[in-house]
DNA sequence: GCGACAG
DNA sequence: ATCTTGTCGC
């Protein structure tokens, strides 16, 4: 059944078919489920990349989740052909995920993404359509809104208000650090809303961003810059 | 038509 | 995302 998914997500990656990249985030909005995650959590992975034009630098770090140690880290350095469109994210990057994915020996209980989860106009962002594809529940930690609406949080670490959009609660905006920006946290697959902030304070280090996340962003623009210099 | 718009 | 120096502040 993923498989399926899996293939129908890459022939569109590859046309460039935008109506069909809608048509499909609406068919997976339907099937996604964001309730029951397995507890307790044993392994969280990051997942992010960086760009070089039309090459893409995708890294994961997997960490145990209990003493944030690191267990594993992997990347994959591929060219991508989906532009960037604003809520279509998920067609560029997810070939490079799934490779880099497909390179870990672990297979982490829960994914953070640097993007959106539900928070997303068809309530299929990065995060959620991953998460359905890999079928590992998952959770959307972006650095700026995409829809929804929301009040500033507080100004101390932690404070945070809930994201909404047409009534319904769609994530929630976290300040991680005191006098920074908050981020956007949206369930993402098999994650519930109530359950977003205990997990992403848990990960939460000294940076705004998750460690998972600020990990494999560092090790993502760390294997562009050194396939920079050696070329 | 106008404004918004993850990475 | 990426282009980019110094600089203010924890």
């Amino acid at each position: 059944m993923r498989k399926e998914l899996i293939d129908k997500t890459l022939a569109i990656c590859q046309s460039g078919d935008i109506p069909a990249a809608i048509a499909l985030q609406k068919e997976l909005a339907v099937l996604n489920d964001c309730s029951g995650i397995v507890y307790p959590i044993s392994t969280v992975a990051g997942v992010d990349i960086a760009y070089d034009g039309n090459t893409a630098y995708a890294a994961a770090v997997v960490m145990d989740y209990a003493s944030l140690d690191i267990i594993e880290k992997t990347s994959f350095i591929e060219n991508v052909s989906f532009p960037y469109i604003s809520g279509l994210l998920s067609f560029r990057e997810f070939p490079a995920i799934l490779n880099t994915m497909n390179n870990l020996k672990t297979r982490p209980d829960l994914l953070i993404f640097d993007g959106q989860g539900i928070a997303h106009p068809r309530k299929m962002g990065i995060a959620a359509h991953s998460g359905i594809l890999l079928d590992i529940p998952s959770i959307g930690c972006a650095k700026s809104r995409l829809c929804g609406e929301y009040e500033p949080p507080g100004k101390n670490r932690f404070d945070f208000s809930i994201l909404r959009n047409k009534g319904e609660d769609i994530g929630i905006v976290l300040r991680t650090r005191e006098n920074t920006k908050p981020v956007f946290v949206s369930p993402g697959y098999k994650v519930p809303f109530g359950d977003l902030l205990e997990i992403i304070r848990h990960l939460t280090g000294s940076f705004r961003l998750p460690l998972p996340t600020h990990l494999a962003d560092r090790m993502s623009k760390q294997i562009k810059g050194s396939a920079n210099n050696s070329s």
